[in-house]
DNA sequence: GTAAATTTGTTATGTTATAACGTCAAGGAA
DNA sequence: TTCCTTGACGTTATAACATAACAAATTTAC
């Protein structure tokens, strides 16, 4: 994996977006934040967004056609991850233990199929924002 | 539950073409099966299956910005289903057991949220598809 | 150093989804 | 009945998300 500094100039700065805002965020949404610097076209986000997907610094969420930086970094290694969403909030976190991938190893062995990518993502309230 | 017959004829008319398709069809495509009946408009195809989906007739894939018919009556009754989605020959299963409703409980105890909603679907190449 | 291959930028276009507004029909109160 | 409210539906227009196609620049292979 390369390492950040290394990174071609608009890697940085997508990733440097999504990493201040934390929360998902749509490919014109990057855009609109990088009004004024190279990139200038939604394909140069998809671009970005599809190489850090890659590299694992990105994640991509389907359930709300949005990306969202990597925030743990050991989703990288388990490679399965779920994400959970607060509707109010748009806090994300990402769970990758065991059981997740276990749970998509036994589902892929029940439906006999080859698992190729998954997408796990569960919608809800968090425990702050239910106390609000 | 409504009975069959007495859906609204939009809807009647949107979960057929579902039905006969029985694979993952966008909007666009149930529009384009529809075209010469009283279905002209896309807002027409979105707001018969918001519908359908809130009874339980058809199910979105997040992951594909698809619909396809419920071809599961188990799944209404258990309230959570995975889908596993053949990348060659578009087949989907749906795999609601209470293994995925207990997977999904217990993540949402260890995320300390509320669910609202979930969505799980998994990516691979069928066994079919795998030896042809 | 030159040709081929890859990456990048730009324009145009395709695909998915919703907003805004007008019409009509059903149902209830006066 | 007659008026009013309410909700469902159709239509047009537009917003939001994503990729195709091509040109220019850069990198790689020899
Ligand atoms: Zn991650
Ligand atoms: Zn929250
Ligand atoms: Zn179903
Ligand atoms: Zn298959």
């Amino acid at each position: 994996m390369k390492r950040r500094a290394e990174l071609p100039n608009n890697l940085q700065l997508v990733l440097a977006v999504l990493e201040k805002k934390g929360h998902p965020m749509s490919a014109y949404m990057i855009l609109d934040q990088l009004h004024g610097s190279s990139v200038r076209a939604p394909l140069q986000v998809y671009r970005a967004l599809e190489k850090l997907i890659s590299m694992g610094q990105v994640h991509r969420l389907e359930s709300l056609n949005s990306f969202i930086a990597c925030n743990d970094t050991s989703c990288a290694t388990v490679g399965v991850t779920a994400f959970v969403i607060c509707e109010k909030c748009e806090q994300v976190q990402e769970v990758s233990d065991n059981s997740v991938s276990l749970f998509i190893t036994e589902l892929a062995e029940k439906a006999k199929i080859t698992a190729v990518k998954s997408s796990i993502e569960l919608h809800g309230i968090c425990g702050a924002c239910e106390n609000a």
